[in-house]
DNA sequence: GCAAATTAATGATTTATTCAAG
DNA sequence: CTTGAATAAATCATTAATTTGC
């Protein structure tokens, strides 16, 4: 094959090895000028863009969380389940409920966020402590995802593509995308093709979540 | 003050003027070169950068996603109530339902967390399902009928540049990322401090479904 | 009228979900 | 199943509106 295009990228072992050390070391949320030392360093082990970096912290680092949230949940709900059952457990058989992952990883002092700014007040809320719900959207019962795959439909006019992640990575990496004032005025710019929009409805809405007009 | 150090973009008029016109005519999520033009347009008005641009559309997009969605559910539930009281306003006379929404009536309840786990969202459809009410054709909400007529639309020429768009971006902005292999392999970098680089929060499960679904 | 005190908007970040390649 | 990529939702934080006491 000529180079199948690989949509996209895949690490070299030795990226993912120094990756997971810097991650270790508590890198998270790596700045520009890190992701691009990063990159430019990883680089010499395999074709890397920075954007492979900064998806890359990003997963690894909601994965590592939902991991040790999935552990902590399991841990707790067995927990309650214990005490509810406390009598019968104990004569029925030993669960053995795993003494929970080494604290260590789960502390993670409350430090200030990285340079930017301000000690939050919320933010850093409850552990985990799921109510009184499994289930977090996955589904536990293993072989029933099938599910999820259905549809399997082309869709191509759905939106999709285009964006990108700029979002976080522009913020990341500081463009300037401050082009000379000189810039032609471009009349009216009709050349965006409209494309579908998700909007999705839910009424979710609930969560009652910060200020609700009142003490503010 | 000659000029406050004021942190973040602040839209002239005219600038939010025509990203509002943009947004009506069907723009959502402006690729890499739209949002480099939209932004070099725009720069002619005053300070701007690609990133506000980027982050004007995100937000938008959201919270009108989110004003229409509350709206829609304001008014179900409104429906519900009705249909609810309609025995009770039919044996107790007159007790006089106002038709629309009294901005005074259920601020914010709590409604009931529909499955957020919708599989696909994709299909722009399906609003909020009105219960079998009579007046579907209530809303009209001018500038909002976004499912019907974006959906449809001509995907002529453009393609969507599915996979490349992230690229894009940072090709757009400057700063390859993608540094020759041959640059400095940068040894060891050390230079990452095991600090705060973000590292703010493990196992904060923010929330944690604040919806607890309250077992009916 | 005006300036401190609130509240409402909205720009900017972070986190959670989802999609799909391998 | 793992995980790179992308998007949407939730948050946070600052600015503009507005209200309020003087």
């Amino acid at each position: 094959m000529p180079q199948t295009p690989s949509t996209r990228w895949c690490p070299t072992p030795e990226q993912v090895m120094i990756l997971e050390e810097m991650y270790r070391s508590g890198v998270r949320t790596p700045n520009a000028a890190q992701i691009q030392q990063i990159t430019a360093h990883l680089s010499f082990y395999g074709k890397i863009e920075g954007k492979n970096v900064f998806y890359w912290f990003q997963n690894h680092k909601a994965r590592e969380r939902q991991k040790l949230r999935r552990r902590l949940c399991r841990h707790h709900q067995l927990l309650l389940l214990n005490n509810h059952h406390q009598q019968q457990v104990a004569e029925a058989v030993s669960e053995d409920v795993s003494p929970l992952p080494s604290p260590t990883t789960l502390t993670a002092a409350p430090l200030t966020p990285h340079g930017h700014s301000l000690p939050h007040p919320h933010t850093t809320t409850a552990p985990c402590f799921i109510p009184q719900g499994y289930n977090l959207h996955e589904a536990p019962i293993p072989g029933l995802e099938l599910a999820g795959k259905l549809d399997s439909v082309e869709t191509q006019e759905e939106d999709l593509t285009a964006s990108m992640a700029a979002e976080e990575w522009m913020t990341t990496m500081d463009f300037s995308t401050a082009l000379p004032p000189c810039c032609r005025p471009l009349k009216t710019l009709d050349l965006f093709p409209t494309k579908s929009t998700g909007l999705k409805d839910e009424c979710s809405s609930s969560k009652s979540s910060s200020c609700s007009t009142s003490t503010n």
